[in-house]
DNA sequence: TTGAAAGCGCTAACAG
DNA sequence: CTGTTAGCGCTTTCAA
């Protein structure tokens, strides 16, 4: 064992169909069979073949499949950032959907910068077979590109182009008004978020919609960054005209304004009520745990995987006449829930909250 | 426009080496070389094909490439869960390096089972070029298979045959245990993490050293899962037997404990200090923002891929004899930092503190 | 049901 | 410096 013959042969490289054939005395070809459509060999020869193949530590090369097939079992998810709270239930669902499919995920972080979105997509496109493409901040167009090489999915933007998933915004900021009336308060001001955001447009929208019928009053100020700074930072702007009820584009930007509350003397929810977004990992040991709008994030990313994975079976069976060239596609929606906890509170009477700041 | 003709040709292919080649007047093998080894081949040439090409909207297939040459400009991080915000600065870390490098990464989720973390590996093994596994949960031997098949780097888990990076926990500790001594505790409890992490093992040994050689005490519970509820579960065992001072496996754990200890009337740092480690996202938002051991996660991510990458391009030089053969490896260091937050602060007289709890 | 043969798109010798 | 010629490992007609 510990001859120089040794190195003659110091890695035997993994074996192929050729050697699984020859082992098995049958044409390459049957073992290819074997392994791509079973049903079309000899039950018995198949059983060898996979026994002997098993053996000799044979794999597909799933690259070499490729080629002739055009198909690589993998599945991007492009999303802006990996480090995003946000994502983690997305990628989670994915990451289950994909992984039960056979797929593999390749995750594509695109830094929050459009352009840097399309280089990253750029890179992965040729490598895999389906795009799901989160929160994208590209224009409509550059999507459509997408769409035409590969079947794609968006998550959370609405198109009626390519196939989109979408949570119930507006009914999420419904109840989020409505829990507010409720507590008393009569007028709330939305924090807005980045205005590349599909999202953060539909909120505002049904933010203000929702207190007009319910005889409320809305404000916005903003955009800010979806972060704990841009939180901090809308507490100057939020400070010169405060309301007693304030609803933000997300949690991290909920959480910022309700530090910056705190450290200028305001209590939360004593004097400002505040709602978040998302029920993000954090939104529940901040202080004080975070009222907030939640999304069943994980579903969505299971039935994205689902829905593109679907599209490539349909592309395969008809190629030509992409879905991005056929009728409009209603968004699929999935519905939010107003998450209840300690950064709401009913309305104080002006008396108390006049005195409240730096009492 | 519309009429049935457009049918006929509803998507041409994209084009390939023998497209180009035909428009360009020169052969495939040129072409190929003007992108792959650009300096191979007459200047005005290669420009006059990069034109050509840019112009049919030329892109090399990456998964014909890998074929004859081996390379797929794929490297996998294996993480056992992407929503632990610890893994977050070490994703980006890998992300900006590999991007740098022209890699596209393949993120691997293990859901932290060590036989699905086998599974997915096999599954993306052929398709990469590299192997980052972070903070595995396989055994050495599991790891060291991995590292026969590809080049491997190991992110927080020393290893003598396997490249591996390390933090440096017994530094850190020290510095925790240190800084708790200063603040006057004499006694400290550490609380423990999974018993399978080799971070955990490593961490309480440094406190107990540590304390040691600062004429103190250490106190062990555990083991708890890294979360916030383990935090919570951990507080009934810590209740029994409350010392001033603790340090827990990571700022998950830490933050569960401040919280239940808050519930249980214990103030905090006032009745105890806690320390965290990770410095992950959230620990600066929680009540009271964490006193943490800092590490510099998204270096480790930079250097374990520019290591990795070394050697695949090592491997590529000399084939057979992988780095898994050769001597023992010393593993890699990067620094830690004690972050001191709101969460520690000088040891209360025994009366103050018996007053405390439901006080 | 199986075998033979022709590629998928690219790279890598080897000549010229 | 460029063209020619074999493949990489697998799938997929087409015959047998």
């Amino acid at each position: 064992m510990d001859h120089a013959e040794e190195d003659a042969q110091p890695e035997r490289r993994q074996p192929t169909i050729y050697d699984v054939a020859a082992a098995a005395g049958v044409a390459p070809s049957t073992v290819s069979r074997a392994f791509s459509r079973p049903g079309r060999v000899n039950a018995e020869t198949a059983e060898r073949i996979q026994v002997i193949a098993a053996e000799m530590g044979y794999r597909v090369n799933p690259m070499a499949r490729a080629l002739p097939t055009g198909r690589t079992s993998l599945l991007a998810l492009v999303v802006s950032d990996v480090t995003n709270p946000f994502f983690f239930e997305i990628i989670r669902g994915v990451e289950a959907a994909a992984a039960e499919a056979g797929y593999v995920i390749l995750l594509v972080n695109t830094d929050e910068s459009s352009k840097d979105e399309r280089t990253a997509i750029d890179r992965a496109i040729p490598l895999v077979d389906a795009i799901l493409l989160a929160n994208s901040r590209m224009s409509d167009n550059a999507i459509r590109m997408i769409a035409k090489q590969r079947p794609t999915v968006v998550l959370n933007r609405q198109m009626t182009d390519v196939p989109s998933l979408v949570v119930d915004n507006a009914r999420g900021m419904r109840r989020a008004v409505e829990h507010l009336g409720t507590l008393g308060h009569r007028v709330v001001t939305y924090v807005a978020g980045p205005e590349a955001s599909w999202a953060d447009g539909m909120r505002w929208r049904s933010i203000r919609e929702a207190a007009f019928e319910l005889d409320m009053t809305a404000r916005r100020i903003g955009p800010y960054a979806p972060t704990v700074e841009g939180g901090l930072a809308a507490l100057v702007d939020f400070a010169e005209k405060p309301t007693t009820a304030v609803v933000t584009y997300n949690d991290l930007l909920a959480i910022g304004l309700m530090r910056g509350l705190t450290q200028h003397g305001f209590e939360v929810p004593g004097d400002v009520s505040v709602i978040g977004v998302d029920n993000i990992f954090g939104s529940d040991f901040c202080t004080p745990p975070l009222t907030t709008v939640a999304s069943p994030l994980r579903l969505l990313g299971e039935v994205a995987v689902r829905t593109v994975l679907e599209a490539t079976r349909q592309a395969r069976l008809m190629p030509g006449r992409s879905r991005a060239t056929r009728d409009p596609i209603r968004p699929a929606m999935v519905t939010t829930e107003l998450l209840v906890r300690e950064s709401t509170g009913p309305r104080r009477t002006p008396r108390t909250r006049d005195a409240a700041p730096r009492a």
